[in-house]
DNA sequence: ACCGTAACACTAACGGTTAGCTTTTTGGAA
DNA sequence: TTCCAAAAAGCTAACCGTTAGTGTTACGGT
């Protein structure tokens, strides 16, 4: 097979590209609300069924990075330096994405995402998926067939603590304050600390 | 004002009450996704609009106790007796909680909402108005102003807690478990244990 | 007995989402 | 180069949850 980037996969990723981008610019500009799904699709010029070919709801254009959050989580994990101990690199990579969201031209996304509940309750549910996916990556990572609910616990904590921190009126401080507390709860589950 | 129940009350509750029973039900009978609003208002012989008078959406229907749930966790803060220790309150709550989602009948129920995305996405909000709701309480109790970053993590892990435990083989110890964690986390911010 | 209002009803629509089907584009085989 | 199977995109028409607008009835307090 062709390796390097097809054709066709170049022409779905633009088009892909172009519908957040549109929807994000129309969001932003008038409200969430106010812009309809037939609307993007016309301003992106693509048909209402194509949008939904690319994203499989209307709150998920907003959230196009999605995939990549959750991998930016698990990749903390599988992929740190081998002597680096398990929560600092989850620390680590919590500052790194809060710091992310606190990005200048962020602001507005995130003005847009608290006025809308659809939104809030969509991120919600994308903390759920990356909250499983983490488990499951701690689960590998101590040499455990299937997550357990330490495991699933801490996962929680973490993907929480990302939530907390961005409403937080200084988000550092509130990673460091509440992985304090994430720590002290690994602990107590008896494990190791490498 | 007239204190015990006027007639009107009685009637809104009535009809509240045969709106929830006949919804839970039918989705029980032919599957929540199968049943459409719709049709559950004219097996109730209510209006659709009536409906939403009485509940906010579709899901709700499902979650009828709802307000119940919130209000028995921020009471297990508020009128805890004097000398049992705040996590230990909590703890016997959540217990509690669980051990009522483990009722006989209530596994159809849970059956249903697991295999409903919408249902599951519900659930999860629930529980982030419900942390809320824990964390102004526990920020009362504790004599502040405000809920503190400390006091919503911790909210937030309780009701994890129930989630998971919900989830796990063997409840009873899932709520142990991530409670020593929750207990330890909440030592690790310095706070009272009293 | 009367009035204000809460509860309920009806219609019609809006907006997100999907099914069913056709057309275009693309990658690779003949 | 030509042709085919499949992916991608398109169009139409609906479904379904939800809401606005507008009456109508039944109740509680005066």
């Amino acid at each position: 097979m062709t390796v390097p980037t097809g054709r066709r996969e170049r022409k779905k990723a633009a088009t892909r590209q172009k519908i957040a981008e549109t929807a994000l610019r129309l969001f932003l500009e008038r409200g969430y609300d106010a812009v309809g799904i037939r609307e993007v699709a016309a301003e992106a010029d693509v048909a209402v069924t194509t949008l939904f070919s690319h994203f499989a709801s209307k709150e998920a254009l907003v959230f196009e990075r999605d995939a990549d959050f959750e991998r930016c989580l698990v990749e903390a994990v599988t992929g740190r330096s081998p002597d680096e101990p398990l929560m600092a690199a989850l620390r680590r990579e919590v500052h790194a994405l809060v710091e992310h969201c606190a990005a200048p031209g962020a602001a507005p996304v995130w003005r847009m995402i608290d006025a809308s509940p659809a939104l809030r309750q969509y991120e919600e549910s994308m903390r759920l998926r990356h909250a499983d996916a983490l488990a499951g990556a701690l689960a590998a990572d101590l040499g455990l067939a299937r997550a357990t609910t330490a495991c699933r616990a801490i996962a929680r904590f973490v993907v929480d603590a990302r939530a907390l921190a961005r409403e937080a009126d200084d988000p550092r401080a509130a990673v460091e304050e509440i992985f304090v507390m994430i720590e002290a709860a690994w602990a107590a589950t008896g494990a190791r600390t490498d």
